[in-house]
RNA sequence: GGCGACGUGGCGGAGCGGUUACGCAGCGGAUUGCAAAUCCGUGUAGGCCGGUUCGACUCCGGCCGUCGCCUCCA
């Protein structure tokens, strides 16, 4: 059986994974607050966890791993892009589930898309309110946590573990402060279980009166409800370590203080584009939706993991270009091959050290560079990756043009034929000829069907 | 200010205390009327300064630089 190492956040080193229960191996990942299209932020752990998602199937079985992947569907930034859309005679409830219905299918298929699977659970943050309404009725009962003012808030000083995550002191956290302190708040560090709602806002009626969940317990509670007290994963962007993650793990050991919550944490790094982080105010915010305008799915999935997980990736055109060049080459090789039985060894030990996806592409360039089709296609297969499918040429066109080169080149006429390859080459139009026989062409990964057309 | 990560050849990007990463680009060759596609070959590295060691890109310390988090951003 393949080993697999991972690097545990929280430990700060590499670890063998040992599942808590092999016939049930089971991993939670902050999923998107939907309020807008994906962006390449989103699609990088989507894609990175999928790619240990498979691994694990691949490894403990594929009814044995049990992927949990969550929506988040209550959230003050869905709240406001209601207000600014708000339609006509929409009330503005109607506008959020307007809102969060929209982006969740945009988000669905654009990991899709991007060749994710679909998780086991894709748990919606509106399904659970009651369970954590009784959540934080818990830790109230246990005292973590105090009501004030229709507000609760988790008690970070009954927590003397809070910090350990992320590595910060909360002696640290207070220098840095930049906390929002409110009035009924004990401390600055407490942070928000639940909170009252205007009328015009969703909620839902509770023991501290109408109001709705705070953000870090929805996670708590969607893992707990669907993968227990302990479980095995829990993944997500390096940004939420603090204080996201760290407030899960608050909450639900407080909460729950039989169980462990997640045994190992695993974090992705962040996206920059062109160098630099990617904000709307600098022009260069990418959604998955412009990126797959760029360049297929399948492309845009063997960038993203041309990179190690957990370093910084740069999402660049060049990038982008050498993905779509390696995947046209992979596919043309294993075109009508049966994958070998099971993916070579060589790549699952590189899956399996910490999901070091670089050495796995450069296993795969070796057997293609051996000739070894078949288990280029196991591989591919079992990373998710799959060639895009080719693009449609006018066929007939192409034909035309190069039944008149060859005639060109039949009358010595060199400066003719060369200008129709030079237009077939500018259009993408891969051409190979063979001696004595007629030429064979292909589409190449960057046809361009205008500049073809253009020929004609 | 606090915490953390990272600095590898022209570019991208891994592993490794001593022996080729790999890909792209480049160069040379095969092939071609010239190309393309394909194949073969090949040069180029480890921020700076110290330390440990027989030996360091790899371990330790310092410095410099880049980036991230500390703001309900993946």
């Amino acid at each position: 059986m393949t080993t697999i190492r991972l690097w545990n956040s929280a430990a700060r080193g590499k670890v063998d994974f040992t599942p808590i229960d092999p016939a049930n191996v089971r991993m939670y990942v902050c999923g998107p607050t939907v309020y807008d299209r994906a962006h390449i932020g989103n699609a990088r752990p989507a894609v990175v966890f999928d790619v240990l998602y498979r691994l694990l199937r691949h490894v403990y079985g594929e009814d044995h791993v049990t992927y949990v992947r969550n929506v988040t569907d209550i959230d003050d930034k869905i709240n406001a892009r209601a207000k600014e859309t708000l339609q006509p005679g929409e009330t503005p409830v109607e506008a959020i589930r307007r809102i969060t219905g929209e982006t969740t299918r945009w988000y669905f298929e654009d990991m899709k898309a991007l060749g994710c699977l679909p998780p086991t659970h894709q748990p919606r943050a509106t399904e659970y309110v009651p369970q954590m309404i009784a959540m934080i009725e818990t830790l109230i009962a246990n005292g973590k946590a105090y009501a004030a003012e229709g507000h609760v808030l988790f008690e970070v000083a009954k927590y003397p573990e809070y910090g350990a995550l992320s590595g910060r002191s909360t002696d640290d956290m207070i220098a840095g402060a930049r906390v929002e302190v409110a009035p009924f708040k004990r401390d600055p560090m407490d942070f928000v279980l639940w909170k009252p709602s205007e009328p015009d806002q969703p909620g839902w009626e509770s023991p501290w009166g109408r109001g709705r969940p705070g953000w870090h317990i929805e996670c708590s509670v969607m893992a707990s409800e669907l993968l227990g007290e302990t479980f095995d994963i829990h993944g997500g962007g390096a940004d939420l370590m603090f204080p996201h993650h760290e407030n899960e793990i608050a909450q639900s050991r407080c909460a729950c203080p039989e169980g462990q919550f997640a045994k190992l944490w695993m974090h992705n790094g962040m996206v920059n584009v062109d160098g630099r982080k990617m904000s709307k105010s600098l022009g260069n915010f990418l959604t998955v939706a412009d990126m797959r305008g760029q360049a297929p799915g399948e492309v845009l999935r063997l960038a993203l993991l041309s990179t190690h997980y957990r370093g910084v990736l740069d999402w660049t055109q060049q990038r982008i270009d050498e993905a779509a060049d390696a995947l046209a080459k992979w596919g043309g090789l294993v075109e009508g091959v049966d994958p070998s039985p099971s993916a070579a060894s060589s790549v699952l030990e590189a899956l399996g050290d910490d999901l070091n996806t670089p050495a796995a592409f450069a296993e795969m360039h070796r057997m293609a560079r051996e000739g070894d089709a078949p288990g280029l296609a196991a591989a591919m297969a079992l990373m998710g990756l799959k060639a895009p499918a080719a693009p449609e040429a006018d066929g007939d066109l192409v034909e035309r043009l190069l039944a008149a080169r060859a005639e060109a080149r039949a009358e010595k006429d060199f400066a003719a034929a060369d200008a129709i390859r030079k237009g077939l080459d500018a259009a993408g139009i891969i051409v190979i000829d063979r001696k004595g026989e007629a030429s064979e062409w292909r589409p190449g990964p960057n046809f361009d069907p205008a500049k073809l057309e253009a020929m004609r």
